[in-house]
RNA sequence: GGCAAGGUAGCUCAGUUGGUUAGAGCACAGCACUCAUAAUGCUGGGGUCGCGAGUUCGAAUCUCGCCCUUGCUACCA
């Protein structure tokens, strides 16, 4: 598989999933479309022949009903949200070579063939089911749209299919007082005749698809697990009123969104090659296709890309997919994205405080193979673009240039370090390799590797010293020279994570980054005079972006997972005697001090006064609280809890608070009057 | 509930088929240097490898149990 010194060249089709075309772009969305134009980038930079296509996913009930709330027709909020979507992704350096719609002539077309194929080979069946149906707004109502109170729990304002707050599942009918989200109106039952698609006629042929290297382990495991339970038709329509295609011989039945969604990979890129001489639509999607079509997706959607898709596109004879790549999801500073704590951050609020090639970088350090979760941790995403690309990677020009601008005129002299410069190239069969597996950490480790090499030889060779020595003038336009044909490499290698940047260093090299032709260094090269290429991430731009994100709030509904955890009260504790509460002694303490502790993160060291003696307490409230407003205030303490060591010393007693964590933290205070010593009971 | 993935230094993560004193980057401390966007280099402190049993001459690595996190559980999009 790996082809790093492959020379002949691939064909290659790639995707990302197509977003849903209600709601702005966020991160979490990004991590796919970077991992995806990262690989491509990748592969047109060794040469290949890499296609990316993707399109907005623009059918279904949620799509409906938004454009309805605007009063505008569903055309209208989807060729809205398509152009967003368009300047999102631009914004981050996303190259598609096409961004599509599902709601297009091509769609239609593939969708109707497709179906008409399926159903040839009798794979579409009939029957009639009940479901909940809008009696005033004359709609079926998915699972979703019913709103009602939890049987179980009695908690109100619950979803049709599971409770958020007790966790219980069952369906709309078992609600109390069930009502349409849609009118308001009581939901009744109604007969409809649905399609379906005979997905268990697929199970040998899932079987053999799902064991044959096109999948994760992790992946192909968990669809082990399915096709073990047995496999269930798959519901493929929908009754109208729906935004979406009409089945062919079925007025009044629409195909679900997920059907048409993934064969908008197909229209998207038939679309591309009536515009393309050089693309040919069944060199690609025949049956016995050279060509390699590789889908990314996030494990949320696995079923519909390694159970539907492959059998859909087998019974209608297309070529399968070579692969089926899944990520994570991602998570902000180790939590579910979050609104309230201004997590939940949209493409374009990003992009209105930091530079794109910092997340870039980022998610390319910690992507690998595999689907894991992935962190994005605000501190370390600063330090880390911060050292490794400023500090690091553009250090080694900005150091070094300027010898060759001031001294020698521009230009480099010759190079003295072969065999260390080799082993920056031959590095990158093995970066390629990396790249070529997705497992981009690697890559980004093996270059800053290289990166500290390179410093650590100009430090070595200390060119500041030799240059005062004007006999010794060539050696520092040696060393120079050295350095920046490193530098060069390290930049051809970041050049997928990092186009905006390497397209920069090919200015002021004055010098093309290929990676096919890396070995041919520039010698007698005039180069232009450095001028930053990249400056830092400020913790300032952080905050200000997540404030941003907090006061946005986005009207789009549908897509953020609300937080169950949040929502659910805690659960008042076992009950206890009186003797036991009794056992907690609380006082009344003034807060003498509050300091940071050096090197703490969360901590604050509080100095407090029992009236007649001191407590050392460290408190985690840092986050919450300066210390200068703390000082002389009255508050509430354990006094005769255990003193428990801690990194940074002994903290005899804790102060109480309540809150989730983060800035919501609030201490106690007595009311008026009450004074240090007292106790509380 | 069932299942999956994960729980390794303050943070983010590596640790191949079990084998000598568990690694990296960042952060932190000290020193050096001043060419560089206060960047770089050298040295150093820091881990009961979630908890508890077991297999083994030997386990972060295998088995079992438990705890915690995240996610999935397909007619939700």
């Amino acid at each position: 598989m790996t082809q790093a010194n492959a020379q002949s060249r691939r064909d290659i089709l790639v995707t990302s999933a197509l977003p849903y075309a209600n709601g702005p772009i966020h991160l979490g969305h990004l991590l796919e479309y970077i991992q995806t134009d990262i690989w491509v980038r990748y592969q047109n930079m060794r040469g290949h022949n890499c296609v990316y296509v993707c399109a907005d996913d623009a059918h279904g009930t949620a799509i409906m009903l938004r454009a309805e709330r605007e009063g505008i027709t569903s055309e209208a909020l989807i060729d809205r949200i398509n152009a967003e979507h368009r300047e999102d992704f631009g914004g981050f350096l996303i190259h598609f070579d096409n961004y599509y719609s599902t709601h297009s002539s091509e769609n239609r077309d593939f969708s109707n063939h497709i179906y008409e194929q399926l159903k040839k080979n009798g794979h579409i069946a009939t029957r009639q089911i009940t479901q909940s149906y809008d009696p005033e707004k004359k709609m079926f109502l998915a699972d979703r749209f019913i709103k009602g109170t939890c049987p179980k729990c009695k908690s109100e304002d619950q979803y049709g299919d599971n409770c958020e707050v007790c966790g219980a599942t069952y369906t709309p009918a078992e609600l109390i007082n069930p009502r349409s989200a849609v009118s308001g109106a009581t939901p009744i039952e109604k007969e409809s005749e649905h399609y379906f698609f005979r997905l268990p006629e697929f199970a040998d042929f899932l079987q053999k698809w799902t064991r044959s290297g096109t999948l994760q382990p992790q992946v192909a495991n968990k669809l082990a697990e399915w096709l073990d339970a047995g496999l269930q038709e798959w519901d493929i329509s929908r009754d109208a009123p729906y935004f979406g295609f009409e089945i062919p011989d079925a007025p009044g039945k629409y195909f679900y969104v997920w059907l048409d969604a993934p064969i908008g990979y197909l229209a998207s890129f038939k679309n591309l090659c009536d515009r393309r001489e050089d693309l040919d639509f069944d060199t690609f999607w025949k049956p016995d296709s050279q060509a390699e079509v590789y889908h990314f997706i996030g494990k949320d959607i696995i079923n519909f890309h390694a159970l539907f898709w492959p059998s859909m596109l087998h019974s209608a004879g297309y070529r399968t997919p070579s692969a089926v790549y899944a990520h994570g999801f991602i998570t902000v500073n180790g939590k579910k994205m979050s609104k309230s704590r201004g997590t939940f951050i949209m493409a374009r609020t990003y992009l209105d405080h930091l530079n794109p090639e910092y997340l870039r970088y980022y998610f390319a350090t910690k992507l690998t193979s595999n689907v894991d979760d992935m962190d994005l941790n605000l501190e370390d995403f600063a330090q880390r673009v911060n050292s490794d690309l400023v500090g690091k990677v553009v250090n080694i020009a900005s150091r070094t240039a300027g010898f060759i601008t001031k001294k020698f005129d521009g230009q480099l002299g010759q190079i003295t370090e072969t065999d260390k410069l080799n082993t920056f190239v031959t590095a990158g069969e093995e970066i390629a390799e990396h790249y070529e597996k997705r497992e981009f950490g690697r890559a980004m480790r093996r270059i800053m590797e290289l990166a500290d090499v390179a410093n650590q030889y100009v430090n070595d060779m200390e060119p500041w010293v030799l240059i005062k020595d004007e006999s010794r003038a060539a050696e520092v336009q040696a060393i120079s020279t050295n350095a920046i044909n490193m530098f060069r490499l390290l930049m051809t290698y970041l050049a997928p994570i990092l186009p905006q940047t390497a397209q920069a260093t090919e200015a002021f090299l004055n010098a093309p980054l290929n990676w096919n032709e890396r070995a041919n260094l520039l010698e007698g090269h005039t180069i232009n005079k450095f001028k930053p290429l990249m400056s830092r991430v400020e913790m300032k731009q952080i905050d200000q972006m997540l404030e941003a994100s907090k006061e946005e709030m986005p009207a789009a509904t549908g897509q953020p997972a609300p937080s169950k955890k949040e929502k659910a009260s805690d659960p008042i504790a076992d009950e206890i005697e009186f003797n036991d509460f009794a056992k907690v002694d609380l006082r009344v303490v003034e807060i003498v001090k509050a300091e940071h502790v050096e090197g703490a993160d969360k901590l604050l060291r509080l100095t407090l006064s029992l009236g007649d003696g001191e407590r050392n307490v460290f408190a985690g409230i840092k986050s919450a609280y300066a210390p200068e407003d703390l000082q002389g205030r009255l508050t509430v303490m354990v006094a005769n809890l255990k003193p428990r060591k801690m990194k940074f010393g002994m903290s005899e007693g804790m102060v109480l608070a309540a809150g989730p964590g983060g800035k919501d933290i609030f201490i106690l205070s007595p009311d008026t009057g009450a004074k240090p010593g007292q106790r509380v009971m």
